[in-house]
Order: C-alpha cells, then structure tokens, then sequence
DNA sequence: ATGTCCGCACATTGCGGA
C-alpha cells in the first residue's frame, strides 16, 4: 500500500497537476494540505472520476485538508485537532482507511517570528504532541503525515543560512518535532535516507527549484506497526517541475500488506 | 530586505499568506 502526502497549494488551482500525479504514480492513499478552498468548493466530482472518495476539511481562501483513497472510501475519525475549541483554521483530518489509521496535518507556518503566528504555531505543536501521544501506541498501523513546516535538522535544507531568523528552522520548532519522534514515531524519509535525505519543498523564490535549493518539510511519521511495514519511501520531486507546480512536491510511503512474520 | 505566486476585495492595483 502506497501512502502520499503532498501539498497541492489551493486545489482548484493545481488541479490539473493532481490529476496528472494521480493518474501517473496512483496511490492506494493521498493526503492533501493547502486545499484553499471551502468545502463546497472541492472538487469532489473530477476526483472521484480519477478513482478515487475523499473526505475533505475546507476553509475560505486558506488552509484545508482532503485525504483520498482508491481502496475503499475513508471513514472519518476526527476533523480537528483536539484542545482548542475555538481554532477554527482547517489543518487536521483523521481517518481509517483499509486497517491503516491516516492522520493528515497541516502545521502553521509560524512566520513572521517572533509574534502571534509563531505562537500559534508553537501551542497547535502541542496540541498534536499531546494527541499523538495516543495514536503512537495504537495496535493498528498509524500515519501521521503532512506539511509539518518543520526543518528538523540542518541535513533537510540546502544551506540554512538565509532562513536563520525563519520559524521553519528554529529550535523551539525542531524540538516540537523531536519530542514527536521521541514517543516512539519513525520519520519515514529519513529511515530510508539515512544520509541525506530528499527534499520536499523548493520555494518560488529566486528560482530555488532550477537551482536545488530545496528544504525537507514535509513528513510521514510512522508508529510501530506502521514503521514494521515500511517497503520503501520517497519523494515525486519532478511534480515540482511541471507547469504551474505547487511548490511542494509529493512524498510517498511503501508498506507492505502484512506484518513481517 | 529581497524575491514568486495566487486569489480576493474598499477590484483593473494592493494585499495577505506562504
């Protein structure tokens, strides 16, 4: 079973990129962030003509989550990440897909820091430590996967010199993500590339994409039973290159049907 | 500080968010 994460950066805009991606490497599951679109706004009918149901969390104008399965439609588990009745943003979609629990995420950005936007993004990191915290001991597969805007480590960026002062990098931003893994999650990506692992994210920025000026932001985290499956992982990074590209490519896990013996 | 991209609104440019 192949799980993608990819933020398509507003759905309705990227659409034809989707459905290219979909259709081109078609994973059993795609989690997607930055619909940008309200639910009624969601492109419920192009995609199930691509084959695939989806559940969907939307938002006027930002944000949103969508998370889509061509082996057997996603039965919803949570639309909101818990602890703060009053967050309104769409960042958190939960559900059950073929045994396989599906957490897709969409951690705010936090920029510009010092302020209220990396406040915000600090306090909604709590809130999904404190709810993984459940999900890691679930004797089920569990994914938690997304755009967690979370730099972990100086190996998943290109040089960190010019974003120093960015909430992407910063060490109360690395050590929300460290206290993730710290409960028991696998980092997929970086299990797979040990060394060095890909990049997810190229900015539209001076060309950062011609140039291989990429970050690593988006994450697949895996809990035991997931991470006992893991096949394979890896990024789709020439989606980036296509007209019109969301500035994120996809990043995608292989696990395997069944528990090794 | 800058750069790019997009959709929306006090709309035919400016702005926020990334």
């Amino acid at each position: 079973m192949r799980i993608a994460t990819f933020n398509i950066n507003g759905v309705n805009t990227r659409l034809a990129n989707l459905l290219d991606w979909l259709k081109a490497e078609a994973p059993d599951i795609a989690c997607l962030q930055e619909l940008k679109a309200t639910a009624r706004q969601f492109p419920e009918v192009a995609i199930r003509e691509a084959g695939y149901d989806a559940v969907w969390e939307g938002e006027h104008r930002w944000n949103g989550v969508a998370i889509l399965s061509r082996v057997g439609a996603p039965v919803v588990t949570r639309r909101s990440l818990p602890g703060d009745p009053a967050d309104r943003q769409s960042r958190y979609l939960e559900a059950a897909v073929q045994g396989v629990l599906v957490g897709c995420l969409y951690l705010p950005n936090g920029n510009p820091r010092p302020g209220p936007k990396f406040d915000y993004k600090l306090a909604w990191m709590e809130r999904l430590i404190a709810h993984a915290a459940g999900l890691v001991t679930v004797d089920a597969p569990v994914v938690l996967c997304g755009d967690y805007n979370v730099v972990p480590t100086e190996a998943d960026i290109y040089d960190s010199r010019s974003w120093k002062a960015n909430a992407l990098l910063q060490p109360e931003s690395r050590a929300g993500f460290a206290r993730l893994l710290d409960q028991g999650w696998t980092d997929a990506l970086r299990e797979r590339f040990p060394e060095q692992p890909p990049w997810t994210f190229w900015q539209y920025l001076r060309e950062a994409w011609a140039r291989d000026a990429g970050l690593r932001i988006d994450h697949l985290l895996l809990n035991p039973r997931a991470a006992a499956r893991l096949k394979d992982a890896g990024v789709d990074a020439a989606v980036r290159g296509r007209e019109r590209a969301s500035d994120h490519a996809p990043a995608w896990i292989e696990l395997a049907d069944t528990d090794p013996a």
